[in-house]
DNA sequence: AGTCAAGCGGACGCGTGCGTCCGTTACGGT
DNA sequence: ACCGTAACGGACGCACGCGTCCGCTTGACT
């Protein structure tokens, strides 16, 4: 549904759409959403107004910035739910979307709060909601995730998640694992 | 050693200095550190120019205005340290840190990130962590704190406390309460 | 090769937020 | 009551970031 480049447009025009995709992502990954328009701008080689055409705001780039991470979410999720231990996808859907917040800086913020309007969003955000639900569900009857836990822990976990990423860059991805494996442990059920 | 009003002053200066910093507490305490100094000055009902000459830049103003949040927890970490069961006085701390965290929205950021130059503050780090890792060993003693906690682990997880803070306000309490029952349930040494 | 429109980018307008200047006000000592 | 001085506050300058305009460039079709 989402037809990314109009292959009728000019090749230059289809090159440079790349190029800001690609700055756009190394920016914001680096330096997060506060980052100013024309950093991307400058690390694509291009002017302003250039990028403006493509992305008429700020946002509609950063929307399309983070599509692809986002389908990286959708996978990491197809993949806990196919899991046949359920316990096991779900730690491992932990780590794995803790380490894709990680990755990039300015994601998490994007997806979590900055734009709780964009329609496909939020529904992207209730399929995985209801897909997560299943799991857990799963992994509570093996008797491996803890009784009370309920699908709002989780985002709010991952909402937390986000207040590691302001650590030093160089300490940033010891710390997000350290986190996840540490939410693992408070999820889990206590034997007996 | 802090002398708060100079008893030299006009009346209506010390006044005035108070409200400022009322005023300053209420607006960076529920819009976080982003607010504007306008913001202040309005809700203190003075110009922007009074405050500015009472608190020469926005990181004086707000040093001054979290000085007694970091009174309170020192008192916490006193507090813990004196409890008799290590263990219930470490989870005191947790709830209390995170509760303090959790009442003004722009504390946590001035405390553990924005500011790591201010010496004082740094200073009262030190002391902070060195009282806390000595909590750490005697709940370890005790055998119900989980023996490879680090302080660090307790900081990252007051620096994704911060991540809660951006949950809608109606929540927000609620939120944080969770956040550090499950902080506590992943530090718990596990039996066995 | 010629042509023309699509694409490009430097320069601009606008809003916002930090910190400052100077004419005015009012406290407090005599 | 008077006066000097400290305190006040509206208006200003400056910097930065988002989004736009117009003259120039260049790809693509014939």
């Amino acid at each position: 549904m989402t037809r990314h480049l109009p292959h009728t447009a000019r090749s230059d025009a289809r090159e440079n759409r790349a190029r800001i995709l690609d700055a756009a992502c190394t920016v914001f990954g680096e330096e997060g959403l506060s980052a100013p328009v024309r950093e991307v701008a400058r690390h694509a080689g291009i002017g302003p107004a250039t990028l403006y055409r493509h992305f008429p705001t700020k946002r509609a780039l950063i929307v399309e910035t983070f599509a692809e991470q986002r389908r990286a979410c959708h996978a990491v999720v197809r993949d806990a739910l196919a899991d046949s231990d359920p316990w096991h996808g779900f730690r491992n859907l932990v780590e794995q979307i803790c380490e894709l917040h990680a990755r990039s800086r300015g994601f998490p913020d994007a997806f979590m709060t900055a734009f709780p309007e964009a329609m496909d969003f939020v529904a992207d955000r209730e399929r995985m909601l209801r897909a997560v639900t299943e799991l857990a569900r799963r992994a509570q009857r093996a008797g491996r995730l803890r009784p009370d836990f309920v699908v709002d822990d989780l985002v709010l976990m991952l909402m937390a998640h986000r207040g590691v990423q302001d650590v030093p860059p160089a300490a940033r991805f010891l710390a997000s694992r350290r986190f996840a494996a540490y939410v693992i442990e408070a999820f889990r059920a206590v034997p007996g």
